[in-house]
DNA sequence: TATAGCCGATTTTTT
DNA sequence: ATCGGCTATA
């Protein structure tokens, strides 16, 4: 009946050649492959989005309707960009293929199935704020605080829960790994790990990890349903495979069942997401699980300049699990990454901002331009620096708004809007009440549940109380009937009348706090349902800064700020990375531990490898760190990441101090940085090489050794 | 019972 | 800088 189906035409034939004429022999075999599992093994820039984009355009090509195409990426940007590229290169019908990241998928696939799970369909998605108050709410109710030794607080509870449940690990085989100090309280984690099963489901929202691990359990014990989606699903395709954890892997599993069209795509190298379960070695055992897997591997890296690899193969090189890979390159001519030292932090930001504007002047789109950071934070004085020289920029990574108290409680209205039985967004938006505090709020909750159609005879019991005016008003505001036809933006305005007052009572800077709710405003306009609007701001959270930062400039050229972690899959003309210290790259969190370490390693490949044509490694002497954690520690780091401190890397370094701007010097204020400086006993020479840089030239300076690595406590 | 204010402990990276 | 637990006060 199919047959004729299955010969593509001599047209479609022509345009299957079309596709892959731009692709090298690797890469076509990649696109062209048939009848059994697939994995790509793709190095950095070796042009694997490419390839996924034209596989996909192929399968459509013969004759694969889109939506039975599954592509699981990791970010939702990644999946749009894919859609976008496969359209542009054949036709729209790829607008109609399936993808997303691995978590929006399975609620779109839990959203149908919930009731089968113990879930109603109006189920909410608990982000990582709210699941740690579940926790708190539960530690305290145990009593739980009130131990002789410390009990884990919140944010421990929830990574040693995470941990236990993204691993399918025992409780204790994860303390004493990780959290030998907790070792004697398993019994209560454990405790405290099924309360928060049940909470969750009578709160009716799932965390993060449930959207996994529930669809997970569907597909396994709802034959029916699996059966169902491994008939829908006629190819699936994975993108960065290495930072599956082994529940996505099952997942994989499940969905495929005896489907031999799988493909997996990933490099083991830029595996740096062990923290969420993640675990590379999936990506080696993938032709274990699948039988007769093919194994093509892409390693002509087309992005970066030969002596920009040559670093980047270096610090892998030194990786203690060997990774059978060198790239190769073959453009050849270019620069060597370039390495500055600085004295300060501001110094590294004025640094970079000079630089920026020199490029700037030599043509280079400011969209070309990106500055990587281990940890949001580390870049707020170069956005300072940033704003003061009107170069505009967006950040990704670090600080959600979302995140933000004010943002939250908004939040909290329109959840209990959508899902009445949130009892801790219920808890949120009544302690913003005048008189009602933690006592209070648990019996009204109590009452209020015993009929939530009627809430008149609950609301009667504090007519006397002097919140009852405006109790009474948030409740039927939320509980009006006719709630469900709302649009996103329609709840938005609801909300914000009655939060109103109340926000500008509770925060006195709540000017500034107004942008953040504006735009929440504006987000909420592009959503047509209330459930769609939470279900994206928990599953694509929007950055702080993308709305804060825009100056003058009306056109969108915009330097990217990100975390490394946020930068993977992307790339720049120009890079710089920021503050390579040893104690931030690698982390000084993940010091103790060996793996920790490889990963930071890969994680400072992962930033390598962003870069196209420039690379600037800069490393600032922090006598005082400003980050909130180091600051407290009163830590003192200013040695240079151990990854880069070889000399054997001399050769692939360009040493080098230019700064050459005369109008804009960044040293203006050099005085007073010139005095601290001298008075904790920095040399003389930098003061003599910022002489030199004055005179324009390009210096190779004397470098600096600093006091390696000391901890400097103060008081 | 609610809230303000103080002290000590704890902070990476993301869906 | 923020959380959590404690105390004093209304």
């Amino acid at each position: 009946m199919k047959k004729f189906n299955l010969k593509p035409s001599p047209s479609s034939l022509r345009q299957i050649f079309a596709l892959t004429e731009t692709l090298n022999p690797s890469q076509k075999e990649a696109v062209l492959h048939l009848g059994s599992p697939l994995l790509i093994i793709a190095g950095a820039g070796s042009g694997k989005t490419k390839t996924l984009v034209h596989r996909v355009a192929k399968l459509v090509l013969d004759g694969i309707s889109p939506e039975r195409i599954l592509l699981l990426t990791f970010t939702r940007k990644a999946a749009n960009e894919m859609t976008k590229r496969a359209t542009t290169l054949l036709d729209d019908r790829c607008r109609g293929i399936q993808g997303g990241t691995f978590h929006a998928f399975a609620q779109s696939i839990l959203k149908v199935h919930a009731p089968k799970l113990g879930f109603s369909t109006q189920f909410t998605i608990a982000d990582r704020g709210d699941s740690e108050d579940i926790l708190s709410l539960i530690r305290k109710n145990l009593g739980l605080n009130k131990l002789d030794k410390r009990f884990p607080q919140k944010k421990a509870l929830s990574a040693i829960i995470g941990k236990v449940r993204n691993t399918a690990s025992s409780i204790s085989a994860i303390l004493n790994k990780d959290y030998p100090q907790f070792s004697v309280y398993e019994r209560e984690i454990e405790t405290i790990m099924i309360q928060y099963a049940i909470q969750k489901k009578t709160m009716n929202v799932m965390d993060y990890d449930d959207l996994l691990l529930l669809l997970l359990d569907l597909l396994k014990t709802n034959e029916e349903t699996a059966k169902f989606y491994q008939q829908k699903f006629k190819h699936i395709l994975v993108d960065e495979y290495q930072d599956t954890n082994s529940i996505q892997a099952s997942i994989v599993q499940y969905l495929a069942g005896l489907n031999p069209n799988i493909t997996v795509v990933g490099d083991d190298c830029q595996s740096i997401y062990s923290f969420r379960g993640a675990n590379f070695k999936n990506i080696i055992s993938f032709p274990d699980l699948f039988l007769n897997t093919k194994i093509i591997k892409l390693e002509e890296n087309y992005r970066t300049i030969q002596p920009i690899l040559n670093l980047t193969n270096a610090v892998i090189g030194q990786a203690r699990e060997k990774y059978d890979k060198s790239l190769f390159s073959s453009k050849n001519v270019g620069e060597k990454p370039a390495y500055i030292e600085t004295k300060s932090e501001n110094e590294q930001s004025q640094f970079v901002c000079q630089k920026i504007l020199e490029l700037r002047e030599n043509g280079t789109d400011l969209n070309e331009i990106a500055v990587l950071v281990r940890s949001g934070w580390q870049s707020n004085d170069l956005e300072i620096e940033l704003k003061s020289h009107n170069i505009p920029f967006v950040k990704y990574g670090g600080f959600k708004f979302v995140e933000t108290a004010h943002v939250k409680d908004v939040v909290a209205y329109l959840k209990i809007a959508f899902n009445p039985l949130d009892q801790l967004s219920w808890r949120r938006v009544l302690s913003l009440i005048d008189g009602i505090g933690p006592k209070t709020i648990t019996t009204i909750i109590g009452e209020i549940n015993k009929n939530l159609h009627d809430p008149s005879s609950a609301l009667k019991l504090f007519s006397k109380k002097k919140f009852y005016k405006e109790l009474t008003a948030l409740i039927y505001l939320i509980l009006s009937p006719n709630n469900h036809e709302r649009t996103a933006e329609a709840w938005m305005t609801i909300v914000m009348e009655f939060y109103r007052p109340i926000f500008q009572l509770q925060y006195d800077d709540y000017t500034k706090r107004k942008n953040d709710l504006d735009s929440l405003e504006a987000i909420s306009s592009r959503f047509p349902t209330l459930e769609k609007f939470l279900t994206d701001l928990s599953l694509d959270p929007p950055n702080s800064s993308q709305t804060e930062s825009l100056p003058e400039s009306q056109d969108d050229e915009k330097i990217t700020i990100s975390t490394i972690h946020s930068a993977k899959g992307l790339e720049w003309t120009c890079v710089f990375i920021l503050s390579l210290i040893d104690g931030y790259l690698p982390s000084f969190q993940s010091l103790g531990d060996i793996h920790q370490i490889e990963e930071e390693r890969r994680l400072l490949y992962v930033a390598l490898t962003r870069a196209k044509d420039y690379l600037f490694l800069m490393k600032p002497h922090l006598d005082s760190p400003k980050g909130g954690y180091y600051a407290y520690q009163g830590m003192q780091f200013s040695k240079l990441s151990r990854f880069l401190d070889r000399d054997d890397y001399k050769d692939s370094l360009m040493e080098r101090w230019s700064l050459t701007s005369e109008d804009d010097d960044p040293f203006d204020d050099s005085a007073t940085n010139a005095n601290t400086c001298e008075s904790e006993g920095i040399p003389f020479e930098q003061q003599q090489s910022r002489a030199n840089s004055q005179s324009n030239a390009s210096v190779s300076r004397t470098i600096h050794k600093p006091s390696l690595g000391k901890k400097k406590y103060f008081f």
